[in-house]
RNA sequence: GGCGGGGUAGCAAAGUGGUUAUGCAGCGGCCUGCAAAGCCGUCUACGCCGGUUCGAUUCCGACCCCCGCCUCCA
C-alpha cells in the first residue's frame, strides 16, 4: 500500500478520500447480507454459504449485456451443487480451516468479493452515486453482481454512470504475470519522467486498450518536449484561465465528452504552435493553464529540458577542459556550461570545426545545443 | 459457443456522412557559419465485400482478424 502511495504521488495521481479496508466493514456487510436474505433475493445454503439469487433480480445483466440463460455457467468448470442457479454467487463463504474469518448469523466464514464494495460503498457514498469506475474486466460479473446487491438491498438506483477504462496490454496482450510481460510503474519509473508517463496515458482515450512499449514512451517524451520547449522559449504569462478562450473552450469540450484526453492534448499542441508563431506570453500562460487541468507542463521547462527531474548517465568521455568523465548529467552542468563557453569563443574566432567537434561531442553524451538569439542553451537528447 | 470492445496513414492515436485531427518519424523550403529549436509546405489512412446515399472511413448487412469477459481468487 505504501508503495502505492509513493508510485500514486510521483505520477501526480490526487488521492482519494477514503481508501476503505473490507475488514474495517464486516458490520456493513453483514446487514447488506441480512437484507437480501429478508427480500429472498439471498439464501443461506446447508453448507454455511450465503448465495445470491440471480434470478430473483430482474434487471441481472444489463449492464455488460448478457442475459442469463446464455452464460451457460458450468460448461467449463462443474456447478457448485449447493447453488440454485450455476450463475448464483456467493456473498458469505463458510469459513475452512487455517483461513481467517468472522462471526455471522450464518456461521464463521469470510464476505464474499463482491459484497465488499458494494457496502463500502453504501457506507461512504451512499446508496447512490454519480460514477463508479474500475477496469473492463471487472464490468462482469464484479460490476453486475454489484448492482444487484445495493439495488437489490437499497431499493434505488445505485451509480448513474460506468467509466470501465482499457487494460494496459504489452506486445498487444493483457500484462500478466502468467506471460511473463508484467512489470512495476515503479521500474518504468528508473527509466521515465513520471510526467512523461503520465502524458503517455493521456494522449490515449481511457477506455482504449494502452500498448506499452519504451519505444511509445520515448515518442511521448518527443511530444511533450514540443510543448515544454514552446513555453520554455514564451515564458508563460501568470494568467486566470479564461474558458471562453476558443482553445480553451474546445479544451472544455473535449474534456467534457467522456474525458476526451487525446483530443485535449491535441489542442495543446495547436496552441502551442500558436505561442511559437505569435510568441505570446499570455497564450504561453493558458497553455501553462491547461496542461494544469490535465495535470502536466507544472515543472520548469528548462528543468523538464535538461532533464533535471531524472539523472542520465553520461557514458562518453568530454575532452574539453572540464572533462566529464562519468555519473550524473546534473552533476555536470557546470562542465557543459564551460564547453558552451569554448564554443562560444571557437564561434567568435569563427574556428568553425572546433565549435563543431565541441557540439558533437557533447551530442554523443546526449546533449543537444541550441543557439538562440538570447546565446546558447542545452538540452537532452 | 455467448456477450462486449476493436481493426485509421512508417509508428502512436482522435474523430467525422462531403471541408487540416494531433504528435513522433520522413521529405522540401525559410531561418542558421553549419546545426538544433521554431515556422511554412508536403507524401503514405480509414480490415474485406456488398447495400443505402448525389456522396461513406463515418450509417446498414455479411465476412475475416485481434483483444477481453463468461470457474475459482481479488
Amino acid at each position: 500500500i505504501d508503495f502505492m502511495h509513493e508510485d500514486e504521488a510521483r505520477l501526480g495521481v490526487l488521492r482519494p478520500d477514503h481508501e476503505p479496508r473490507a475488514t474495517e466493514y464486516l458490520a456493513e456487510m453483514l446487514a447488506m447480507i441480512a437484507s437480501l436474505v429478508d427480500k429472498g433475493l439471498a439464501y443461506p445454503a446447508d453448507n454455511g454459504d450465503v448465495y445470491y439469487n440471480v434470478r430473483g433480480f430482474a434487471a441481472y445483466g444489463a449492464l455488460s449485456g448478457k442475459s442469463i440463460d446464455d452464460l451457460r455457467a458450468g460448461e467449463r468448470v462443474e456447478v457448485d451443487p449447493h447453488k440454485r442457479d450455476p450463475m448464483d454467487f456467493v456473498l458469505w463463504k463458510a469459513a475452512k480451516p487455517g483461513e481467517p474469518a468472522w462471526n455471522s448469523p450464518w456461521g464463521p466464514g469470510r464476505p464474499g468479493w463482491h459484497i465488499e464494495c458494494s457496502a463500502m460503498s453504501g457506507k461512504l457514498l451512499g446508496a447512490h452515486f454519480d460514477i463508479h469506475g474500475g477496469g473492463q474486466d471487472l464490468q462482469f460479473p464484479h460490476h453486475e453482481n454489484e448492482i444487484a446487491q445495493s439495488e437489490g438491498a437499497n431499493g434505488c438506483k445505485f451509480v448513474n454512470y460506468w467509466l470501465h477504462n482499457g487494460f494496459v496490454r504489452v506486445d498487444n496482450e493483457k500484462m500478466s504475470k502468467s506471460l511473463g510481460n508484467f512489470f512495476t510503474i515503479r521500474e518504468i519509473l528508473e527509466k521515465f519522467d513520471p510526467e512523461v508517463v503520465r502524458f503517455f496515458i493521456l494522449r490515449a482515450h481511457y477506455r482504449s486498450p494502452l500498448n506499452y512499449s519504451d519505444a511509445h514512451l520515448d515518442d511521448a517524451r518527443s511530444a511533450l518536449s514540443r510543448l515544454y520547449t514552446a513555453m520554455r522559449n514564451v515564458p508563460p504569462a501568470e494568467v486566470e484561465l479564461n474558458w471562453d478562450n476558443d482553445y480553451a473552450a474546445r479544451f472544455r469540450a473535449a474534456m467534457d465528452e467522456d474525458f476526451g484526453t487525446p483530443e485535449a492534448v491535441a489542442i495543446l499542441f495547436e496552441l502551442a504552435n500558436d505561442v511559437n508563431r505569435t510568441r505570446d506570453s499570455q497564450l504561453a500562460g493558458l497553455l501553462h493553464a491547461l496542461g494544469g487541468v490535465l495535470g502536466i507542463l507544472q515543472n520548469d521547462p528548462v528543468a523538464f529540458l535538461q532533464g533535471e527531474a531524472h539523472d542520465i548517465s553520461i557514458t562518453e568521455s568530454l575532452t574539453v577542459t572540464g572533462a566529464i568523465t562519468g555519473g550524473s548529467l546534473v552533476h555536470h552542468r557546470e562542465s557543459i556550461e564551460r564547453m558552451i563557453e569554448a564554443r562560444a569563443a571557437a564561434k567568435k574566432s569563427r574556428n568553425f570545426a572546433e565549435a563543431d567537434r565541441i557540439r558533437d561531442e557533447l551530442k554523443s553524451s546526449g546533449i543537444i545545443l541550441e543557439d538562440g538569439p538570447q546565446g546558447t542553451t542545452w538540452r537532452r537528447a
